[in-house]
DNA sequence: AATGTTTCTTGATAATTGTCAATCCCAGGA
DNA sequence: TCCTGGGATTGACAATTATCAAGAAACATT
């Protein structure tokens, strides 16, 4: 492992306040593969045998079930998936890909879970981001059962034009997927897009312009308690 | 507090290895409270100053935004709701009402937190608690976005029949309610009963007679990773 | 027992969303 | 450069679900 890696892994909040011995052994134990595209990590229903955290790249949890799919969560850089998996020693009840090429560090559950039960500050920071991780997926079970398709499509570009900054928004991944994401079709995401011309919303492939913000969230009505990431 | 609500309370999961006299600071923080039917307890937004453990009763936790509504879960004794807005400091996502008369036990948040930092015991405890209740926002997240509305009632009435270990279930609440939490009107539960005729299910009020669990089973298709409660 | 209220059912209709198919466009590989 | 494969759009149609309204049924109150 590059010392960049490992100083940026350091400075994870889960394990910046880790004891200097406990993360050279977890260290030691990990290993930071990088993965192509389209490549399953894990799969739903199988033991959690490793704690996976993004170091580059980006990762979609999905979920299946009766010959049917859908894109749970994106999870990006420098993120970690499927903690509560591991701290329960349970199954996975998600699958997770590569979305594109990427690093990801895999660290063995044995290890994540002697730590955490031997490290008080890690412990914390595995709650709080365990807490984050549940609070992450109540917002998205209210965005879907409160809102239609459309809502969340218009949600979903105020919160890109936040994160981006500027009205023009690139969209961070393929249509197809940001459409599984907010529970639609690809067909039915095309239309939700025509469905917001008349709010200012101005496509030309992954990238989007919004020319009246007042009149998109006017429409979108967004909600700190659904659309605040940091909330 | 009345000794045998303290013994039952001690047996928690949560509770059952806290060092002694935690549990005796944290009893003497808390308020055990009689509520009525349909009073509401925490209202999404607002800071998280209690921890809610249902003793008797029932609680409906429910979410709104956008002059909609709609039930997110049904808590029942012995269980807590809320958990990681607790450890987390933060804002409740959801209300929670009661749906009859209940008893709950309060807990002032600032005891939870400092109790959690000093007894290992306890905040192992409440990790697992918070990945069971993060599992289970996953699953049923899971149950909406890969299910029809009455697929979703087909698995409900199979999870009843396990839980009440007969053909014959009873519904734990009115039907209003139970569409809310499938995520369909009330209206459209009805319809979905009558569709369900052919798989044999009779319905009598909230009597519900499965008379052929095979094939309600099949057209169901119950998968562990959403319908298992103990997964 | 009568009355009032709430829940539930049912029908008509509208709206939303999915499915299927055809076509176009773009990116990547040979 | 050409070809191929995959993503995206659009249209037609079907299926699912919501909305509105009326009536029946169940429950609570006087």
């Amino acid at each position: 492992m590059r010392p960049e890696d490992r100083e940026q892994i350091r400075r994870l909040n889960i394990f910046e306040g880790m004891d200097d011995e406990n993360f050279d052994e977890l260290i030691r134990a990990s290993y930071l593969q990088t993965f192509p595209a389209q490549m399953e990590l894990i799969t739903e229903g199988e033991p959690a045998d490793f704690l996976h955290i993004v170091i580059e790249g980006c990762v979609e949890l999905f979920a299946q079930a009766n010959g049917r799919e859908s894109t749970m969560a994106m999870v990006y850089p420098v993120n970690s998936f499927i903690l509560a998996a591991i701290l329960k020693d349970a199954v996975y009840l998600m699958s997770a890909r590569t979305n594109k090429k990427s690093r990801v560090l895999m660290i063995p559950a044995i290890n994540v879970r002697r730590i955490f039960d031997t490290d008080p500050a890690f412990s914390k920071a595995m709650v709080v981001e365990l807490s984050n991780c549940y609070r992450s997926v109540v917002k998205d079970h209210k965005n879907i059962k409160l809102r239609t398709s459309v809502e969340r499509l218009a949600n979903r570009l105020l919160r890109y034009r936040i994160a981006q900054q500027t009205d023009d928004i690139t969209l961070p991944y393929d249509k197809k997927l940001l459409a599984s994401n907010l529970g639609m079709t690809p067909e039915n995401l095309s239309r939700a897009f025509n469905t917001l011309k008349p709010y200012g919303v101005r496509v030309d492939g992954n990238k989007i312009s919004i020319t009246d913000v007042d009149e998109l969230a006017n429409f979108a009505k967004p909600t700190p308690l659904i659309d605040d990431q940091s909330v």
